[in-house]
DNA sequence: CAGTGGTCTAGACCACAAT
DNA sequence: TTGTGGTCTAGACCACTGT
């Protein structure tokens, strides 16, 4: 028996999340606009009943995130083209940090065609990235992922059964991460992403049908669990017409 | 007259960012190792004599930068490949987050090459994004940037003269931004960037050397300054091998 | 149970901007 | 001087982990 909050499924939130979620959406829905300043921290410590740390924190998050700037002596305000983001998707299929790497952006019904699903013995560069002994077993996965049956992604991913137990065809048919989240009950927390671009090459000719011209845009890839535990590696080929990749950062 | 602290140029360090400094520089510098713990936030201060909300701070910097893992109950540790970096960056040329995008980031020495330099009606997209009226003048600036004398990408540039002004031939022959910086006084603090792979065109050919089957990675660009006001808007195509952009996503 | 982080308070004092 | 955010304290209580 576990504890429930009253909401439905909502995982108990905090305060800060609530003022977090609450003005997150007052400025996608357009209430705040470009430019807008959004309440100083006293009137939202009133409207909520928290300290200013509490409103600090849910305010510090949306600069984190590239929704609001803050000046010292003059407020926090809603940073430009966060109201309508729509400019920036105008894209076909679009992954913001971690957020949806995993989902369907939009519509479209994701499946996937297994090229390859084997054990392989880890060679040492990949042994060294997951953190297990060189030799170790080691899943080497190789498929094509359509969104409504048109491929746009060829990913060969690498995971040690140490670590992810249990694999099958079935799951790497349809989703090992909701296999390792649901499943499993393990905690996918955080990645470390690098893109890159280069030619297309005769898979992509084949699997994404490219030619010779035209390039993918390379996402490699090391998840990790909530304990620490580099879980997978992985190299992502996009089609590169069909693939853009955002990010917001902030200097220090 | 100025108050300085006592280190030379230093701007003043508050606590947290002395913790997250010192610890970061035990993690790069392989004092604390993948895995390792690191003190407990009491312990954090008693030594740093502070308060546990500063010390929190700072390990919460260290956490989305992808330098540790914490978790309740247990601790605070070394994520991996945190110390041994050079894992992730083999590659030439790298740029992370906004670290050091103008930068050398190793040994080379930047120049540019200006390949136009003027002044243009400000079309309606680019208006709309600098938040500036549809045909108010704006600077259209085409740049090939070398390092050590090898071109490596091509940077297209829109700024409006009425956020940025006195740009000269000069200046944009060496650093605009060194330019907004330190002339101007002006803090560039946040980027919106979106990257994609496009096949390389015939620019590219002439200017980067490369072959109608080599690509060239495409970096959108709107950067803002501490105020909220985009003041940049710019396309980069980078030879595709010898660039390669890495982030660190959380997932929340 | 003890060890550890996570959230939160109710202030204090400082820094910066606008008036 | 007033309005605003930035830093910091010295606790409190809760949640989770492992013994």
């Amino acid at each position: 028996m576990k504890k429930e909050n009253e909401s439905a499924h909502q995982p108990a939130m905090t305060k800060y999340m609530r003022i977090y979620t609450d003005t997150k959406n007052l400025i996608l829905s357009g209430h705040y606009r470009d430019g807008d300043q959004l309440p100083e921290e006293a009137a939202v410590c009133e409207k909520y009943g928290c300290s200013r740390m509490t409103v600090k924190k849910a305010y510090d998050m949306l600069v984190a995130d590239g929704f609001i700037y803050r000046k010292q002596g003059q407020g926090s305000f809603v940073l430009s083209s966060s109201s309508n983001r729509d400019g920036m998707e105008l894209q076909e299929r679009e992954l913001q940090g971690f957020t949806r790497s995993n989902e369907s952006t939009r519509n479209g019904q994701v499946s996937s065609k297994v090229l390859r699903f084997q054990l392989i013995f880890a060679p040492e560069d990949i042994a060294e990235i997951l953190g297990i002994e060189k030799n170790a077993p080691l899943y080497d996965i190789l498929r094509v992922r359509n969104v409504d049956d048109r491929p746009y992604v060829i990913e060969q991913t690498y995971m040690a059964p140490q670590t992810i137990p249990g694999i099958t065809l079935d799951i790497v048919s349809s989703s090992i991460y909701n296999y390792i989240e649901n499943e499993l009950g393990l905690k996918i927390t955080s990645s470390k992403k690098t893109m890159s671009a280069e030619p297309s090459d005769e898979l992509a000719w084949a699997e994404l049908g490219l030619t010779e011209k035209e390039p993918v845009l390379v996402v490699e890839q090391i998840a990790y669990l909530d304990n620490g535990t580099p879980f997978e590696y992985s190299i992502s080929k996009h089609r590169y017409d069909l693939f853009k990749f955002s990010t917001y950062s902030l200097r220090r």
